[in-house]
DNA sequence: TGTAATGTTTCCAGTAACTGGAAGGTCAAG
DNA sequence: CTTGACCTTCCAGTTACTGGAAACATTACA
């Protein structure tokens, strides 16, 4: 598959899976033309890196994450220990957009444009109060 | 207070906060020796901004969440619309961030350092199956 | 009260993660 | 057989920080 169907179905722009290339996150095969060639398994990869890079983590948290599926020779405790770790994180990120969610659904809701200095949402907004 | 406890307070170097200063996200006093001096509601949005960056919403994105409590001229309608626009964008991220979750906690508990190449981990952590 | 450590300032340079554009090769359609 | 869409590499620009230097402010302690 060519890297312009590879970004429809991935979501990522071209630019942005040659830079992937770049970094070492994914080593597609070549055409004799010259062209890159993705595979499915390929495509799922590249789909992961978009919606993982959306959700706030770092490029060198996502080869870790793709490692855990990729490094067939890593011991298992290890596998298991970097992703309990991720797990939390997920966990906390979570907790944190419920929060978030709950505070913009109290501004639709409630706040008409009439907002005071006092205004509680920022607060709940920030984590920083019981929301 | 100055800028090493707000760093503390939201989480954020003071070279970040400095620079959320710079492109005009936040406009803290400044005491009589040209120290910045921030107030409880500078540390909201700080630690507002700390949060909604790591859950991946750019600078963009976070200046207008912003602008939401921040902007009292503002048209009731256009906070609403807003505010909604960001529900949606939460709500897919958090069905993202189960999946992801599902995935790891099946690696953690199933896969014990002996995936074979059909693994179908990387299936699920790009959602492209039904998970 | 001196002085050393710590904290703050600005400025400028470097990094991470893209993103845009030029110059040129490849391919499918008419 | 050429036009247009797609691909290649390379290099430069952008976003969002991050590190370091030089200088001024504050605190801590003998």
């Amino acid at each position: 598959m060519n890297i312009g169907n590879a970004s429809e179905k991935s979501g990522l722009p071209p630019k942005t899976i040659r830079y992937y290339e770049d970094i070492g996150l994914l080593k597609p095969d070549r055409a004799d033309n010259g062209y890159r060639d993705y595979s499915m398994s390929d495509v799922h990869k590249l789909k992961f890196l978009q919606r993982s890079r959306g959700l706030g983590f770092s490029v060198e948290e996502c080869r870790q994450l793709l490692a855990l599926y990729e490094d067939k020779e890593r011991a298992s405790s290890d596998v298991k220990s970097i992703a309990r770790t991720k797990l939390k994180e997920i966990d906390r990120k979570i907790s944190e957009l419920r929060e978030l969610q709950h505070t913009l659904q109290h501004l639709v809701a409630h706040c008409h444009g009439d907002q005071r200095p006092d205004c509680p949402i920022l607060e709940n907004i920030s984590g920083t109060a019981d929301a």
